[in-house]
DNA sequence: CAGATCATGTAACCTGTTACATGATTTC
DNA sequence: GAAATCATGTAACAGGTTACATGATCTG
C-alpha cells in the first residue's frame, strides 16, 4: 500500500478510534523502511503522481504480532466537556442544560453515523475480502462505538432531567 | 492557590478525565498572570520553600465563564486498545482472549476505585465546603466514569463469550 | 538513614495538527 | 471555470511527558 491508500484506509474503518494525517503516515513510513519493517518501490505514472507502494515484511510483520499481543493501559480519558459539567455551579441552570443538550445531539449523530455508515462498511468487507474471523473483530469494535454512544446519550438525559429539577436557589 | 496546591486539587478530583504534571501548570500559570487572568503574590516562609500564590482576577473569572460555556466538540477517541481488538484476526484465540480478559481487570478496578474512593471524596467535598449545588455536578462526572467503566466490563465480557463461541479452523 | 513532602522550575523530547508547496487530471 | 482527486512531502507550532536540578523538613 501507499501512504495515500492507508489514509483512505484509516478513513474508512478505525478512524473513529485511531486516524492519522498525511503527514504524519509519510514521514513514519520512512521511520519503518529505515528499520527493515518495510520494503518500498516505486511505481511510475504517467499522467498521476507516482506511488510509493510499501510492502510489509517478515521483521514487520514479527513486531505487528509482538506489539498486537503486548498488554495495553486503559486509554485516558481526556474530555473537557466533563470538566465544564464539573464546573457546571459556576453556570447558570439554562446555560449548563444548553451545554449538555449540544453533547447529547452529538453523541446521537454519532450514534446514528456507527448503526447506519459503519455497519455497512464492515458487511462490505466482509463481502469483499470473504474474511469472516475477521469480520467478527471488526464487529466488536463496532459494538463498543455504539455501546459508548449509547451510555453518553443516557447520561445526557438523566443528567437534564437532575438539573431541570433543581431548587433554582440552591 | 500554589501551583502545588493545583495539582493536589487536580489529583483528588478531575484526575480521571483530566490531569497536568507540575511541569506544564507552572509555565502556564505564569502565562495567565502575564495575559491577567491571574495576580501572585509570594508567601515567604521559613523552614520550606516560599509559595508563589495566585489569585484569579475579574478578568480571569469572565475567561472562564466564556469558556465554561463555549461549546465544545466531542471528545476524540483514542485507544490502542481496539486497533488491537480490530487486529483481532492476526491473533491466536487465546492470545486475544488474553488481551480481553486484561483489559477487563483493569476496568473492573477502575469501577472499584470511583465506588470506593472517588464516591467520598464527592461526599467529604461537598460537607468540608457546604456546596451542595456544586456536589451535584461532581456527582455527575463520577456517574459518567461509573457508567463508562460499565459499558466497557460489559462489552469485555460479551466478547469474551463470542470470541471463546467461535470456531477454530473459521 | 532512606524516602516522602513541600515548592519551585527548565530543557529535551515525543506526538500530532495546521499550514505551505507542487501539479496534472477528472468531475460538477 | 472551480473544486475534488491523486500523490508526495516539509516546516512550524501546540500540547504534554520525562528527566534534570535544588534543598530543607518530616515520617517510618
Amino acid at each position: 500500500m501507499t501512504g495515500y491508500d492507508l489514509k483512505q484506509h484509516f478513513d474508512h474503518s478505525i478512524y473513529y478510534f485511531w486516524n492519522a494525517k498525511l503527514s504524519q503516515i509519510y514521514p513514519t513510513l520512512n521511520q519503518m523502511r529505515e528499520g527493515g519493517w518495510l520494503t518500498m518501490e516505486v511505481d511510475y505514472q504517467e499522467d498521476r503522481p507516482n506511488r510509493k507502494v510499501y510492502h510489509i515484511t517478515e521483521a514487520g510483520r514479527g513486531e505487528l504480532h509482538r506489539w498486537l499481543q503486548e498488554p495495553v493501559d486503559m486509554a485516558p480519558v481526556r474530555d473537557a466537556f466533563l470538566i465544564k459539567i464539573f464546573f457546571g455551579g459556576k453556570l447558570e441552570k439554562e446555560e449548563i442544560l444548553a451545554q449538555i443538550r449540544r453533547y447529547l445531539m452529538l453523541h446521537q449523530e454519532q450514534l446514528a453515523a456507527y448503526q447506519e455508515i459503519v455497519q455497512q462498511a464492515v458487511q462490505q468487507n466482509v463481502e469483499a475480502t470473504g474474511m469472516v474471523r475477521e469480520g467478527v473483530f471488526w464487529g466488536l469494535t463496532l459494538e463498543m462505538g455504539i455501546r459508548y454512544e449509547q451510555g453518553w446519550i443516557e447520561w445526557c438525559e438523566e443528567a437534564i432531567e437532575k438539573i431541570e429539577a433543581m431548587d433554582d436557589d440552591q
